[in-house]
DNA sequence: ATCTTTATAGGTACTACTACCTATTCTTCA
DNA sequence: TGAAGAATAGGTAGTAGTACCTATAAAGAT
């Protein structure tokens, strides 16, 4: 059985540029096409193909908000967005909708046979240009500031960290450890004093964040 | 100027073929090869190289390694790995380390040169069956189950639920909402009885886990 | 040899969140 | 019209984390 493709764009020649790439590869046949948004989620809700790919820029209404749609009603769908740049608040908001796949048109032909199969595999596909954007969010969530201070702490006082960011509690740790509750409360403490810390779930706070 | 690379990996072959492929591109320059984590951590040590190529699977001293020493002395350094296998926990540990590319082997000689552009931009490089990683891990945060709970909530539990996830208090909320203290209280209960929690920071928790 | 740091443990007090009550007003839906 | 849900607000109790004390034993450094 062939794997039934549904791509909307609103530009013909890139439309049916895509199509062909799609096409001479063995076993995948697109089934529909479509111009715009509605049309696309209108067609993709009724005929289920098993990859949707849409662009985002398009008229009536655009790929994202198509893709939300239809994730929302047909949650196993596996849906792939193109798109021209690479704005990251449209690439956060597809990761939040739940796309499968986001690739840039300047790669879509290289790329999307190799986006069809991971996203069919239940994998994700992103192009490599957008991949980079959540390495850099990784990095920058250990911020240098907060690692100097970390470096002051000593090795229970790290151990009791990471446990308290494992939503331990004071008890919970307590145990664990073999030790009293009120030796890990003064660690509690101390590590609070080290990092300039203050108010009630404060270190839980941090403890989170640093993960 | 040219732009200067060190590659290390231990099988000679597919040295010298990634050589012959970067080298192919002009305005790139090999300028040092090594057979080993040591010697390739001590040729970027002295010679710094603008793009330093380690393959993870070598003798002396992995590929890993030689990264996370070479970064904790020379942070400006752009180092890539590469690797044969796709296993989770290397990827994750190359994260924390700070590499800026991550290639798997049998992409390496089409992605290599994208990766090199990519590090010396400043960007993050990697293949894209691995940023499939990265993209999945975001997704299963927020399980189907604890959606389908979440969407029995008002919209008012929704925007309180929101401002503890922001780690705001309960008097925090009631402030800002202009509404009694007890009101948040009592919305924190109900918001805690409809997601089946218990426990002392367990909508914190929730809250946090769900942003 | 003394001083500092660290891990250990106890006391006391305050505060915020959880837990389980009741009750009123308003909207919405059958 | 009557029932259900939602937002509002109050009471009371328990518990966990924060805040600030003191104190001792072991390890390390000057």
């Amino acid at each position: 059985m062939k794997t039934t493709i549904l791509i909307a764009d609103d530009h013909p020649i890139f439309l049916k540029g895509l199509k062909e790439v799609i096409e001479s590869e063995p076993g995948y046949e697109v089934i529909f096409e479509a111009k715009n948004g509605m049309e696309a989620l209108a067609l993709a809700r009724t005929h289920r193909p098993m990859v949707t790919i849409l662009d985002i820029d398009m008229p009536k209404m655009n790929g994202l908000t198509a893709a939300e749609e239809l994730i929302k009603e047909v949650p196993e769908a596996h849906v792939i967005l193109l798109t021209m740049h690479k704005a990251k608040d449209t690439f956060v908001k597809a990761l939040d909708v739940g796309v499968a796949g986001y690739v840039l048109k300047e790669n879509a032909v290289i790329d999307i046979i190799q986006a069809i199969e991971a996203v069919l595999g239940g994998n994700s596909y992103i192009s490599p240009e957008m991949s980079s954007f959540l390495l850099s969010q990784r990095r920058t969530s250990r911020n240098p500031t907060s690692s100097e201070l970390l470096s002051t702490l000593t090795a229970s006082e790290i151990k009791i960290l990471k446990m308290v960011g494992d939503y331990k509690s004071t008890k919970d740790i307590a145990d664990e450890l073999f030790i009293s509750e009120k030796t890990v409360s003064n660690h509690r403490m101390n590590i609070l004093k080290k990092l300039n810390l203050t108010g009630k779930n404060s270190l839980l706070r941090f403890a989170i964040e640093q993960r």
